[in-house]
DNA sequence: GCCGTTTTCGGCCCGACTGTTTTCAGTCG
């Protein structure tokens, strides 16, 4: 996808810029930054969009102007921008690594590249074993040791953290700090509040009035592997789980501008800070100021928002996707909540890849509040999942009768597969058995690495033959391990739309997909959706705020999710069996 | 390099921390 490309090239000539003396040179870099991160949150492939409107369609962007237009089509056309070219002959640096180290920004990598030739990560690790860099004018021996442990840092984590890896932590370090009687307030801010699919560090505010034992009780949390910087505002320490986590003890007096300024994200609170300029305030994590350096709202997140003259924002859309308008016109979406969930779609018992049985099962939906559950075990071209044949799922369908009529309407367990759409976009079971099931996801589980054409036409052949009822983790990706197939998944969601097939938003914590984004590329659809757990654990159900996390990121509402609704009106778009 | 119900020129988000300095530059969130 060219985005990413020409993201990495528009990010490098930003890094390029920033030791260009000319007075407007620190506004170009945020030029090019500001458009390197409106091609990352793209719906489509800009050579699409070009493809389709020219030049004009890219300058429709907001932040896109004749300069990057040029660039971008450039690109496109010829595969390389000259202007980049040019300067990367000058400063032939790997920018996106080295700036990864904690401490190092583009001055630095390039001042390093002048006086010591450094332009990578092995070149700065032979820089720091010989002791080159204390001996540098504006380094020290300080930041030499803080490089060393910075390329340190970098090598062992790799990837960024999970949401649920990260959420259960930072839940449990704020439970601690409650339970002890130090905080008389603790919140989890940042990625984590505002449910991001990925985490980059742990932020955590807390009012006391004992800052200093508030910390060392911090340090001494099970989970913290080491204490980089320890004063009694801030503390900074690293945790097992590989991430750093901030704690920070605030004034009471300005506890929601923090929390506003803490949860981010950056892009948004950019404008929020607009908007407090343009009305002749003052915006910083201390407060809302006017003129004359007067507090006008400080101790209330709602209240800041609403001087500003817009509605509060759920910290999940603080993403600056047009959520600041929304706020400013009242017309924020009333967003779903996890408690607005009936059931689950989506669940495997022993009978193949799952860990428990179908009693099992049922009776930790029924501890979950749930009215439904539909269990999908896998089909048989799925051998590593042991995947059912048509015989074995009739022979389990009576099982799950039999179940229904002795849990006696404390639940309603529903027959169904996930079903695996085949290459040829054929589905892995006969017409006769689907028929009778009450909920049968598609999911594409083999040949990932078809065309999009191919593939495209694959899911939307499975689609067409209305035999399934969801498709399920529609792109396929794996955090951390597996890109998203090639898949237009516009079109997927035309041809779901038009089939009454909802799109899955998995909330299993490694797929969670469709994820925010994704959502966005099909909002323009009536598709349903649904938020599964995709669980193989009673335990798994858990997993399900998660997937609520992304759909809430992607602005849905209960009226979006088939999940929300009662059986009753559920068999609207599920052929649900009288039994 | 972008943008415009005060502007097509003159603006462009804010503050803390750190290490290096002796008043500040670079980085971060």
């Amino acid at each position: 996808m060219a985005n990413k490309e020409l993201a990495e090239i528009f990010n490098e000539m930003a890094d390029m810029l920033s030791v260009d003396s000319r007075p407007t040179a620190r506004f170009e870099v945020r030029a090019y930054q500001n458009a390197a991160m409106l091609l990352l949150s793209l719906d489509e492939d800009v050579s699409e969009l070009y493809r389709r409107e020219g030049k004009e369609g890219l300058m429709s962007i907001k932040g896109i102007g004749k300069g990057l237009a040029d660039k971008i089509e450039e690109y496109i056309k010829t595969g390389h921008v000259k202007k980049y070219d040019k300067m990367k002959k000058e400063y032939p640096i790997d920018f996106a690594n080295l700036t990864k180290i904690e401490g190092m920004g583009a001055k630095k990598a390039i001042a390093l590249y002048k006086k010591l030739g450094v332009k990578d990560i092995p070149s700065l690790k032979s820089a720091i074993e010989k002791h080159e860099i204390r001996e540098l004018e504006g380094f020290g021996e300080r930041s030499e040791q803080l490089l060393a442990k910075g390329v340190e840092m970098l090598e062992v984590s790799k990837g960024r953290l999970l949401l649920s890896d990260a959420l259960p932590v930072a839940e449990s370090i704020v439970s601690n700090l409650l339970e002890s009687r130090l905080v008389e307030k603790a919140v989890i801010c940042g990625s984590t509040r505002r449910m991001k699919e990925t985490i980059g560090d742990i932020d955590i505010l807390a009012i006391s009035k004992d800052p200093e034992k508030v910390m060392d009780l911090f340090v001494k949390q099970k989970y913290v592997s080491n204490t980089v910087v320890k004063g009694p505002t801030k503390t900074t320490v690293l945790l097992g789980i590989g991430t750093t986590c901030d704690l920070r003890v605030i004034s009471p007096e300005s506890f929601g501008a923090a929390m506003q300024y803490f949860t981010g994200s950056k892009e948004h609170n950019v404008e929020v800070r607009k908007i407090a300029i343009s009305k002749g305030y003052k915006l910083n994590e201390y407060g809302l100021y006017d003129k004359n350096d007067k507090v006008i709202s400080a101790i209330d997140e709602r209240d800041i928002y609403s001087r500003l003259g817009m509605d509060w924002i759920e910290p999940e859309m603080r993403e600056n996707r047009g959520e600041i308008a929304l706020a400013k016109a009242h017309k924020l979406p009333k967003l779903v909540n996890l408690e607005d969930l009936r059931g689950d779609l989506h669940s495997h018992t022993v009978e193949t890849d799952g860990t428990n049985t179908l009693e099992e099962m049922a009776n930790a939906a029924i501890a979950k509040g749930f009215e439904y559950l539909a269990v999908t075990n896998h089909t048989k071209s799925l051998r590593v999942a042991h995947g059912m044949d048509e015989k074995k799922f009739t022979e389990f369908f009576k099982r799950i009768d039999a179940l229904n009529e002795k849990l006696d309407g404390k639940i309603k367990i529903l027959k169904g597969a996930e079903v695996d759409i085949l290459k040829d976009g054929s589905l892995d079971l006969d017409k006769s058995v689907l028929g009778k099931m009450d909920c049968v996801i598609g999911a594409v589980h083999s040949n990932f690495n078809m065309g999009i054409k191919e593939m495209t036409d694959r899911v939307k052949k499975a689609i067409g033959t209305g035999s399934i009822n969801i498709l399920a983790h529609p792109t396929g990706r794996i955090i951390n391990e597996r890109e998203p197939y090639a898949l237009d998944l516009r079109s997927v969601a035309e041809s779901a739309e038009k089939y009454g097939v909802a799109m899955e938003i998995d909330a299993y914590p490694t797929r969670l997909d469709l994820n925010d984004s994704s959502i966005f590329a099909i909002r323009d659809y009536k598709v349903m959706f649904s938020v599964d757990s995709d669980a193989h654990n009673a335990s798994h159900f858990d997993y399900m705020r998660y997937g609520i996390g992304m759909a809430r990121r992607g602005w849905l509402q209960d009226s979006n999710i088939i999940n929300t609704m009662r059986l009753k009106q559920m068999a609207k778009f599920l052929p649900i069996k009288a039994t």
